[in-house]
DNA sequence: TGTACATCAGTGAACGCGCGTTCACTGATGTAC
DNA sequence: TGTACATCAGTGAACGCGCGTTCACTGATGTAC
């Protein structure tokens, strides 16, 4: 597994992850084909033995960034002391945010492989070793009306307005119109958001 | 004010009209300077005699699609029945939904006109004629505090609320992973979310 | 154990493209006297 | 009323750039017998 000549061993990988290191500070468009090939020491010619185009590259990115996210919200999600379905929604909407915070590009390029959501909710939507963002917040949701906080009925409504939040939140204060807003406000906010969303989609208290 | 051959009487307005055009189906990226030259029938140098650079003249469209915006809420705040604080919410998130999603392209060039919100909360960042749309959420939410619905001090984290909120649920739907679902549940959704967001800020019934 | 050969994974040079931008310029317009 | 001249608003051709992509190729690798 050295690095041989002429053979590279894994380029594919190699590819990937200098393309991935490109979008980290600049979003999607910054993945160039030809500054990846530069970066991998290679010819442009050679990334298209693994790539159909550039295109097919930067999905292959945008996999592998929506599962740095997911493994975020997981991580969360796991961390939280009391793992009732508000203290999961909580947990998967605040690391949401702070993923987009910390790694604007790596957020901007994760939606290329989020592109087709609507009739993807097969398994092929589901991220390499684990679930995609979008059924974590399906499985907090999940946990709210196994718990009586919210009827099976509304779960479809729900996902919409948790996702909305998060999201218009995440993208104006990470590369949008709120972007220099300092973190420390943009964590409180973040809180106070969260918990809104929390509150607008689950029942407080339980009758009965 | 006819067409004259040469001294074209108002190049810089038919280059934004250019501009704006090419800018409507496919967002701010869209705006490609020789191509805006070319429809203005004019050679791309003479477009440097009115911007100093593309940036500038994407700028200068950016305004006039966030006119727009602005006009197109306020026109469907004057058409409220009954127009207290939360009625006027409810038109403000309901008319942003629907403009991004009318025209998905000059909201994404809007943005750009948008890009330092913070700084920009001066005079100069009204649109032209005008209040901007941030200063049309902050007029429903400004009513809604003189009605005893929302106290002063939750004014800041309302309007993130909902921003954020109807912020996400437009670039989600409009060009985003959930675009191609159907409009009309789009529609039933966007007013159900922009209900939510109204009743996580503003009190329902009053005290007293 | 050695040879022939198919396959694989790269090379190196070049392509056409369209972009934003700059050059020195020229024809039209307006104003002073 | 006519002329001289400054200014304005365009022209036309060209620039360098870096991109994604394609060409025919060659050196390395693995396998069959």
């Amino acid at each position: 597994m050295g690095a041989h000549a002429y053979h590279h061993g894994d380029l594919r990988a190699a590819l990937v992850d200098a393309a991935l290191e490109l979008a980290r500070p600049a979003g999607a468009d910054a993945i160039v084909l030809r500054e990846v090939t530069r970066r991998a020491g290679v010819t442009p010619r050679a990334a298209y033995r693994h790539f159909a185009d550039r295109d097919d590259l930067v999905r292959a990115v945008a996999q592998r960034a929506l599962a740095q996210l997911a493994a975020a919200i997981e991580q969360r999600m796991d961390a939280t002391d009391e793992p009732d379905g508000r203290a999961m929604l909580q947990a998967v909407g605040e690391s949401y945010i702070s993923f987009a915070l910390d790694e604007p590009g790596l957020f901007d390029v994760a939606f290329f492989a989020m592109d087709d959501m609507l009739n993807a909710r097969a398994p092929e939507s589901a991220v390499c070793g684990g679930l995609s963002p979008f059924q974590l917040l399906e499985s907090a949701l999940g946990a709210l009306v196994r718990e009586g906080r919210l009827s099976a009925g509304e779960v479809g409504d729900a996902v919409i307005t948790c996702w909305s939040g998060v999201h218009g939140f995440a993208t104006l204060t990470s590369r949008g119109p709120l972007r220099e807003l300092p973190r420390a406000l943009v964590d409180q906010q973040s809180t106070t958001l969260v918990a809104a969303l929390v509150d607008a989609v689950a029942v407080r208290t339980l009758a009965g």
